[in-house]
DNA sequence: TCTTGGCATGAAAGCGGTTTCATCCACGGT
DNA sequence: ACCGTGGATGAAACCGCTTTCATGCCAAGA
């Protein structure tokens, strides 16, 4: 491995030359640019980032940490920081919290302790207040992913939920449904009540009326969705068309719905929430509500990027929903 | 941000002594150990990962380069590399080749540039050559992750993939099937000829005869499989079951199957290939191959540790694939 | 011709650890 | 009483880069 020094020599000139040349901090001579760019290339020197990262205390790598990657829905959020990552010569470290408190302590202690440059964090065990403490006070920029927590909204990516909540129903009123039942996440999550919120505004909006047993709980697990199901079709066997708050939910309850003999969409119509690719490998394939998880994972990127100084492009912070139409949903006709 | 100075003043020693205590590298007399470490907890120091990796270059994590972490696939696999990375207290850098050789390379080179102390590679588009040169000559330790190369087989993490096409076509033959179609994956992959192989030596044991008709070369992805399906049907419309190389391409196959009228498995029987969770989704759910991602993700971390030094436990590296019976294959009723 | 000023460059001081080498001390053997 | 030995510790060099400060040089202005 080349150093600094061996390329200073080559060229002729000092290292400090060369760490201006290769950093453009200061104007260098065009001729002796030349010679250390030629002595860099021959040499094929790389800067030791251990020596750059304690002369000037930044790593030059940014830290996420998310439930798990392994999953679709955070998988393609993580997709998106990566790229934008890459875009920037920036590197990635991953760390996965699973939901859980003291976990998700854990990874932002280990990242931040890397002295990673920022932080990407999708925390659901960490309560609203030591959020904004870390934003706030955070020894680095901290990017808050799939929470809007109003005292650092700046810090925040988030989807509009109630946005999400409220399309879905209105497309389930435009098709002529009028009894349709919703099985939300856990409502301790924002993002889950919000999407509730959004349902029961559009019923109302349409004078269709808000009933609570159409409403069930659930986990975003495939398996809650098949059981929330079947107590809903105990509660209230009239509906007509569910509205799921997520999609592996949704898949859970088609089966759920298959198991009890009733067809989907012919007698009950399916919307879900995400967009993840599951969404199309579903039988009927399922009509939901895409989150753009891709650019949201691009969005934290660049608004940390922002925060670091790199760059001063605006960012989207807030980002909203859009219907996708597939065959889950049947049109009634009255 | 404490420095070992600060600590080594408060404990009133040198700072050579408190690396002694931190690093267990040299006896260091027990009074004077233990007012080290209260300095330590009092200052809640942290040791410079940067000043650490200058005096040591090692960086204390490792690198991963695959496909892309959003895919289920590696998703999976890449979790299991992150859960023994945890528990050895190392941080893991992710960054994507996207099956494409220059970007894999990149990949490759930024991560080694990171001063990782070691690697693992799971990457489609490089030569067998350029990885072996890697492995062998490469500036840190690297671990293969899904190719068999003889020549460097003790760095590899494999899948007996033979066996599992084996399986398969043994299962449908078991089944009383006996016009089994294969749609394969990519044949430049060997992972893709040794699954063809290991359905082929099935049939001609089992005295059914292998036939050049009924096997269509495919691309892995879900819409090439429902294409491949489409070609075969043509070509070869008497067969009664298909093995797909991998589960997404099964999806694919499934759709074109229902949308030629086709039941699954009444009409034609399917068997998949990964088990990775869309499997259950689909309808009927899948039967199929397992791999077992998560764990050779672990296998993987746990061979490059070892190659680290940093335990001496014994790594399997070639994994067994195992038969998931779900509702995608009929008994056919001779 | 002598300043003055600005630009290009070099010298050297960190950044915060690890590690080698030297020193000191206590102890046991002769 | 003296020396040798080995264990605990400190001093200082070093890892490779950035950055401040000083310097030399040349062109422009007086």
């Amino acid at each position: 491995m080349a150093t600094i020094r061996e390329v200073s020599r080559l060229a002729r000139v000092s290292p400090a030359t060369v760490s201006r040349v290769l950093n453009g901090t200061t104007p260098v001579a065009t001729p002796t640019r030349k010679r250390v760019l030629e002595a860099v290339e021959a040499l094929d020197y790389t800067p030791n980032a251990f020596a750059r990262g304690l002369a000037t205390n930044r790593s030059g790598g940014i830290g996420i940490t998310v439930n798990e990657v392994s999953s679709p829905y955070f998988g393609a959020f993580v997709a998106g920081v990566e790229q934008v990552a890459r875009e920037n010569g920036i590197h990635l470290m991953v760390s996965s919290g699973f939901a859980d408190a003291e976990a998700e302590r854990s990874s932002i202690e280990f990242l931040l302790g890397r002295r990673c440059d920022g932080l990407v964090v999708q925390a659901e065990g960490l309560p609203d207040e030591e959020l904004i403490a870390l934003v706030r006070e955070g020894s680095a920029p901290v990017v808050v992913f799939g929470r809007g927590i109003t005292e650092i909204e700046d810090a925040c990516v988030v989807m509009n939920n109630e946005r999400g909540g409220a399309l879905a129903a209105e497309y389930l009123l435009a098709c002529g449904h009028r009894r349709i039942g919703h099985i939300t996440g856990p409502l301790s999550f924002p993002d889950s009540r919000d999407r509730l919120q959004g349902y029961r505004r559009a019923l109302e909006a349409a004078g269709v009326g808000y009933l609570e047993r159409y409403v069930v709980e659930s986990n975003f697990q495939e398996e809650g969705g098949a059981r929330a199901v079947a107590r809903l079709l105990e509660r209230a066997p009239e509906i007509t068309a569910i509205f799921f708050g997520n999609d592996q939910m949704a898949a859970g309850g088609m089966r759920t719905l298959r198991e009890s003999g009733r067809d989907v969409p012919k007698d009950v119509s399916v919307v879900g929430f995400d967009d993840v690719f599951l969404a199309l490998y579903l039988t009927p394939t399922l009509t939901t509500i895409r989150q753009p998880l891709v650019d949201m994972g691009r969005a934290a990127a660049h608004l940390l990027l922002a925060r670091l100084g790199h760059e001063g492009r605006e960012v989207v912070h807030r980002f909203d929903p859009e219907l996708i139409e597939r065959q889950s949903v049947a049109r009634l006709s009255r």
